[in-house]
DNA sequence: ATAGGGTTAG
């Protein structure tokens, strides 16, 4: 190899001019050991002191991701270092997962009195991002408007990016609203920070707006579009969606091909999900893992699991989250070996370190069959501290199984961990209301109301011709609302005469069976049901999305329903999928 | 003589 002949190369005096120096730069910038010859080479020579040597030899380290070597060039610089090298230092540090000192080395720049340019900041806002430093990104932000930069697109989309990551998708559209002109990158970071906190209508509509001004999407763009309606559960936006890639011939990466399998799926399309997995071009682990994620989601484990093991089979490796897949699908149909025996697999075969999401389908997955003292004894064998959502998977099974001592015992494990969720106090009520212990229920509601927790709201929505219709708890502010009351007046004599009971133990305070009755019909999916069946042709699948899970009652009221109307109703509750056909529940009643 | 934003997916 050439390499080994480097040295000698170097040794001869002749070489060592600046000009043969800078060509040996050239030459061995990407080897490192190459590198440290020729930093020894210089600093022994006359050019030990070159500025432009010393930033090209720093540059070249840089380029190899090497940091301490430049970094202790850049602050031993013979003079004032050039702003070129502060800038890909600051880069280099961002790249390598160093983002304190990336932000560190900016302060050092600006504290030594040099003047940052349009670069500094689209280099330093990335590392503000990803180190999700908040504060310093407002300050450096004042720094841009300063130092009059925040006029560039780069500069503008990097503060966009950095503010949306950080979770502050306001400010991320005060900066995106002030940009004089934007790009498609612009577009991606807002829509990307609507979408990463969940207010995915207003990612839409921006898209919209996208659409108006005349600029082109991208691949990242439709990205961003397809988790906005997975998250909504808008099906028909989702296909319009895929309809605009397959027609503008954009190439389905593992990107888009991973975010159309989970849109189908999370809106309800198990089979359109496969068929779009089945035609990817290529997959790889994220692929694998949305599809098994799906079926999970959709109480169809059998499935996950033999796709768990093609994958495995096509030489890719599950990873962390590919076992959370295929666990929290044993769960929902409570196949308790078969998840002790993937979970043993997950630690033993592949070395994956349990989260406390895999602790938290095993516990929920224990208590829900029953097995309350085992789940209590699974969370002892912990290696890390169990969280809430560990502790309240077993509380859910204290609620099913009515088992208030226990309950008791864990909520306060709970509510020490995570005092301000309302769907804590909640669930214990639940409890005691479902065991009669009215005392309990107002001891519960008092807590809430003294820690100033209050319940989120449960909603609904539909989607009818594209339209999403969104439905709260006796929600009377639909313009159909009369026909839906109405509907639903109906249907509860018919189901009743079919065979349903009202459980109106859901019910958490403590009225008379009718009025206990009532409030039941005005739970928020009944009205998005109702109105499904209104506004549709006859044998149409109706698809609802809740933010909660559903209830005991809802769940049997639907299954009635599917019956009597003959129709398939799908809804996906803030845990996985129902699928109600003929008077039953693709969960068997158990989930 | 040197350098740039959005990597989005499970």
């Amino acid at each position: 190899m050439e390499m080994s002949r480097f040295p000698k190369t170097l040794l001869k005096p002749y070489e060592q001019s600046l000009k043969a120096l800078l060509s040996l730069l050239n030459r061995y910038s990407s080897s490192p050991r190459a590198l440290l010859q020729l930093h020894a080479m210089i600093l022994k020579s006359h050019l030990s002191h070159h500025p432009f040597l010393l930033t090209r030899l720093a540059h070249a380290y840089l380029s190899c991701n090497s940091l301490s070597r430049p970094t202790r060039i850049l602050f031993n610089f013979p003079k004032r270092a050039p702003l070129f090298l502060w800038n890909e230092t600051i880069k280099a540090h961002a790249r390598n997962g160093r983002f304190r000192d990336s932000i560190g080395l900016y302060d050092a720049m600006l504290a030594g009195g040099a003047t940052p340019n349009e670069f500094t900041f689209t280099f330093v806002f990335p590392a503000c991002a990803a180190a999700r430093a908040l504060s310093d990104g407002r300050r450096i932000h004042e720094h841009a408007v300063r130092f009059r930069c925040l006029s560039n697109v780069f500069v503008a989309t990097a503060a966009v990016d950095m503010y949306g990551k950080c979770g502050e998708v306001g400010l991320a559209r005060q900066v995106f609203d002030g940009m004089p002109q934007r790009g498609i990158a612009s577009y991606n970071a807002m829509l990307a920070g609507y979408v990463s906190s969940g207010k995915c209508e207003e990612a839409i509509s921006l898209f919209d707006q996208m659409q108006k001004s005349g600029l082109q999407y991208d691949a990242t763009t439709m990205v961003s579009m397809l988790q906005a309606c997975a998250s909504l559960g808008a099906l028909h936006k989702g296909r319009w969606v895929h309809e605009q890639i397959v027609s503008s011939q954009m190439e389905i990466n593992v990107h888009l091909g991973a975010a159309l399998v989970n849109m189908y799926a999370r809106c309800g399309c198990i089979e359109e999900s496969r068929s779009v997995f089945n035609e990817m071009p290529r997959r790889d682990l994220i692929s694998w893992t949305a599809i098994i994620c799906g079926y999970g989601m959709h109480g169809l484990p059998e499935d996950a699991e033999l796709l768990f093991n093609q994958m495995v089979h096509c030489g890719v490796m599950p990873d962390s989250i590919t076992f959370v897949g295929v666990l929290s699908g044993f769960s929902h149909k409570g196949m308790v070996n078969k998840g002790r025996e993937y979970f043993k697999k997950m630690t033993d075969e592949y070395h994956i370190k349990p989260t406390l999401e895999h602790y938290s389908c095993m516990v929920d997955m224990l208590g829900r069959a029953g097995r309350l003292e085992e789940a209590e004894a699974f969370i002892r064998t912990m290696l890390v501290d169990p969280d809430a959502g560990v502790w309240g998977g077993l509380l859910n099974a204290c609620k099913i199984y009515g088992n208030v001592k226990l309950g008791e015992r864990v909520v306060e494990e709970i509510l020490r961990l995570d005092p301000c969720n309302a769907g804590w106090y909640v669930l214990m009520s639940n409890i005691y209301a479902t065991a009669r212990l009215w005392d309990g229920v107002a001891k519960m509601r008092l807590l809430m109301k003294e820690r100033k927790v209050s319940k989120p709201p449960g909603w609904s929505s539909i989607e009818i011709n594209g339209q999403r219709h969104v439905f709260l708890v006796f929600d009377h502010s639909h313009p159909r609302s009369e026909e839906i009351y109405r509907l639903l007046k109906y249907l509860e004599e018919r189901i009743r005469a079919a065979g349903y009971v009202a459980e109106t133990k859901c019910v958490l305070v403590n009225l008379d069976e009718e009025a206990k009755e009532d409030m039941l019909c005005g739970h928020s999916e009944r009205l998005a049901i109702a109105f499904g069946i209104l506004s549709t042709k006859e044998g149409e699948v109706l698809r609802v999305i809740k933010n909660l899970r559903v209830c005991v009652d809802c769940h049997a009221a639907t299954k009635f329903i599917s019956k009597i109307v003959g129709r398939e109703i799908i809804v996906r509750d803030a845990n996985r999928f129902h699928h109600f056909r003929d008077g039953v529940c693709s969960c068997g009643d158990f989930w």
